[in-house]
DNA sequence: TTTATTTTTGAATGAACGTTCAAAATGTTA
DNA sequence: TAACATTTTGAACGTTCATTCAAAAATAAA
């Protein structure tokens, strides 16, 4: 019998850097057969339909963003440094040419109307991520207080994928930071949960 | 001669709605021709194209923001006091089941990968908003102060736009909007740009 | 080699897309 | 009423859309 001559993989990340950039209505299967290498029989066997394969590149995209956050605090000298350094990142990130934003949100944004079976999906990967930091916060802060923080930084973090479309940065970016979510400023909070 | 018989006002209201819960993309000829009333050839001598009309709509939908901005500030008992009423006001409209974020904001996301000339009026829009922000603050901040305030004004907006998609509200709203902007609590900063 | 199973191929499909335009209707002006 | 400028009408246009499927190719197992 053949054998499949495409990495599932490889096509789900090529598949998630076009829809990523161009939304779901904004891209056409011609796109992603061009970018994939892939005939459109080969496509549908393995993905059913364009709103299949969009819905796998969503889900790896959510794995990879949780990934990524754990992989960043892990690194970092303290769970509170690591937030700081996502943040800065995010900023970072802004200032490519290329920019495109979350995929996530666009998600959210572009089909809120339309698409249901997608969009329980893309509530629950923010749910998912904003668990995700909530939990790493609890090892610093109380449980009610950390749900708190957790929200703040979701809505935070969305606020910088936004912006960050317009307009010039601000002159100093950590300074912008700490002045909103002040409770990253010093790591003396380490002991708070205990103090 | 003949003469018109619809309202181009009305016409473009009808547009913003279909544009704002669809997206351009998302959005068809047949449901604007629906929503409007309009024959396919009255629609194209008025507005020319699909974009043309999106282009209207968007920047009338602009016009009506800071409108609401200004209005929601001038009746308040103070700037802060308005700007506070309205943040309240996006989380309240957040509640409402055919909520669908802020249409500059999802033209934005949408297009940003495709369409040149509507993006760089969406910018233009959002620094007008801005700048809108920053003159109300300077009544009550110094200049660099009322810059860097209305850079974390238009962050949190983006950020309750989006964030309000997701999960349920904080339990305090006005306490959550105070602990991010903690310069908008007290009304004795009306005084700090002469004290 | 043969058989069985899976995968690739790519032309074809019908539907939906944005748009056009000649003809009819409309109402003002002369 | 006649001449006119403007607007409406809606069928039709060519294109692009997502998707299908019968035939060919590929490889494992028998």
């Amino acid at each position: 019998m053949a054998i499949k001559k495409f990495d599932v993989d490889v096509v789900l990340e090529q598949a998630i850097n076009i829809f990523w950039q161009y939304g779901y209505h904004g891209t056409s299967m011609q796109q992603l057969l061009q970018a994939t290498g892939l005939r459109p029989g080969s496509l549908y066997r393995e993905f059913e339909s364009k709103e299949g394969l969009y819905l796998l590149a969503l889900s790896r995209y959510a794995a990879d963003t949780i990934t990524t956050v754990n992989a960043r605090i892990q690194g970092s000298s303290s769970v509170l440094d690591g937030i700081k350094s996502i943040l800065l990142d995010l900023f970072e990130a802004a200032k490519a040419k290329d920019y495109c934003g979350c995929f996530l949100v666009k998600t959210q944004l572009e089909l809120s109307a339309h698409n249901e079976s997608i969009l329980t999906n893309v509530s629950e990967e923010f749910a998912k991520i904003e668990a995700n930091y909530c939990a790493h916060l609890k090892t610093v802060f109380s449980p009610e207080i950390s749900v708190q923080y957790a929200k703040q930084l979701m809505l935070i973090i969305f606020g910088i994928r936004v912006y960050s479309y317009q307009s010039e940065q601000p002159a100093d970016i950590k300074e912008f930071i700490l002045s909103i979510l002040p409770w990253l400023k010093d790591d003396s909070n380490k002991n708070i949960k205990q103090g």
